[in-house]
DNA sequence: ACCGGTACTCAGCAACACCAAGTAGTTCGC
DNA sequence: GCGAACTACTTGGTGTTGCTGAGTACCGGT
């Protein structure tokens, strides 16, 4: 992808990210490497993890370290309450953004 | 709308200007008028003006000034051929985003 | 003469994603 | 048992982008 796409993830990936928690709990390595087979390919590692420590302060995930049998111990990261809360924001804001894009695409042309 | 639209528009709001020039040549004050009317209420003045700027210098539109009736001369800018093209990279972009949106959306429910 | 609307500019700031390198633990081949 | 490869996380510095707030300037109506 270019580097439109960099931009463009700016405030989107950290909605990505939370909403692969919302399914299920998962840790930092994880997140990367299943990013990178849906195509985000060249999503860097050390963005995930700094996503991670932000949100970790805003308090919208919770965090447990687990021992992992291949490596140093893996931090599992769920979403909480508050977490889920500003999920719901983070879909209105994009509904919002993706209707009016789409707009503009039909009637741009 | 809360910060999260802040961030993002990172990326997307430029695809939108560019969007919008596609239709037909207009000036930043319009455009600006334009976004409030479509919701965008708190995009801030010297945004537009200084993502024309940027476009400008990266030669992706085309400026003519023009007089004004009431106030200072228009900068008035035109799509050109570049800039569609980046305009259709945009549109590439932001669908393969939009798709995986969608789908962790469904997936996550 | 002044205020409000039109129209653009500029300097400084914060947030986010990227890059590069580093730290450590485990496993497997030689 | 030593190094390579994989797992897993950390850290410091960079560039792009949008926001804030103030400033410039031109016009019309009261």
């Amino acid at each position: 992808m270019g580097k439109q796409a960099t931009e463009m993830l700016k405030g989107t990936l950290e909605g990505i990210v939370l909403a692969i928690l919302s399914g299920q709990p998962a840790y930092g390595y994880e997140i990367t490497a299943w990013l990178r087979e849906q195509g985000f390919s060249d999503i860097a590692e050390g963005t995930i993890y700094a996503l991670l420590v932000r949100v970790e302060q805003r308090g919208l995930v919770d965090v447990e370290k687990v021992p992992s049998e291949k490596g140093p111990p893996r931090k599992v990261y769920s979403l909480n309450a508050q977490g889920r809360e500003y999920l719901e924001e983070f879909w209105r804001t994009w509904s919002f953004l993706a209707e009016r894009l789409e707009q503009l695409r039909e009637g741009g042309k």
